[in-house]
DNA sequence: AGTATGATTGCCT
DNA sequence: GGCAATCATACTG
């Protein structure tokens, strides 16, 4: 039944941001399935622990499974679930959720009542699951999906560098997903 | 201490 | 399609 797949984020970050689409994801039960990822692995460029561990970052180094919030562009709160092991500074960013569960209070965030924009794209994501910096180290409440969901890699967005890397990862055909739906599929 | 920048979004032309 | 908003963080001098 439910424990039959059980959810290891002591992955590499690019494992575990395949494996958490289609996972759902609750803040103090709102949220729903994930169906936009991309990974942030050790050595990579655009990582915000490429450069080593720092008070922002700190909550990346901390237990696989917790939560890494941080401000984007001074307005937006970016969600993000940690990975690896303690010490290594991966994570993943969760681009867009499949609204599910307390439908209501992201309308109420979010100021509308569009599913399809509740929770397409990062800081809107942050807005609707009402995210902020006391997320920040929390563990991540996570639950296994129903079934197999069709898994599409595409390269990642809105950021300068490694943006070559095939480290976006989406559930194929969901109408949640934000910016480009297609790419060319890279070897998983 | 001061400055440049960003894992974005939404409104403008 | 292009650009402004807005501020915490991180880097420079």
């Amino acid at each position: 039944m439910e424990a039959a797949l059980t959810l290891d984020l002591s992955v590499d970050a690019v494992s575990a941001a395949r494996t958490l689409i289609g996972w759902t994801l609750l803040v103090d039960g709102v949220g729903g399935p994930i169906v936009e990822t991309e990974a942030y692995p050790v050595g990579d460029a655009a990582s915000h622990a490429f450069r080593g561990r720092t008070d922002r970052n700190a909550p990346m180094f901390g237990p696989p499974g917790s939560f890494y919030v941080y401000r984007s562009y001074g307005i937006h709160w970016c969600v993000n679930i940690v990975c690896g092991a303690v010490g290594d500074g991966q994570a993943v960013l969760v681009r867009a959720l499949e609204p599910a569960a307390g439908i209501e209070a992201m309308i109420e965030r979010r100021g509308t009542d569009d599913p399809r924009r509740l929770c397409r794209g990062p800081g809107c994501v942050g807005q609707a699951l009402g995210a902020g910096p006391l997320l920040n180290g929390a563990p991540a409440e996570l639950t296994a999906p129903a079934g197999e969901r069709s898994v599409a890699a595409t390269t990642r967005i809105g950021i300068a560098q490694a943006s070559d890397r095939p480290w976006r990862f989406l559930e194929t055909g969901s109408p949640f997903v934000s910016g480009p739906r297609s790419a060319a599929k890279a070897a998983l």
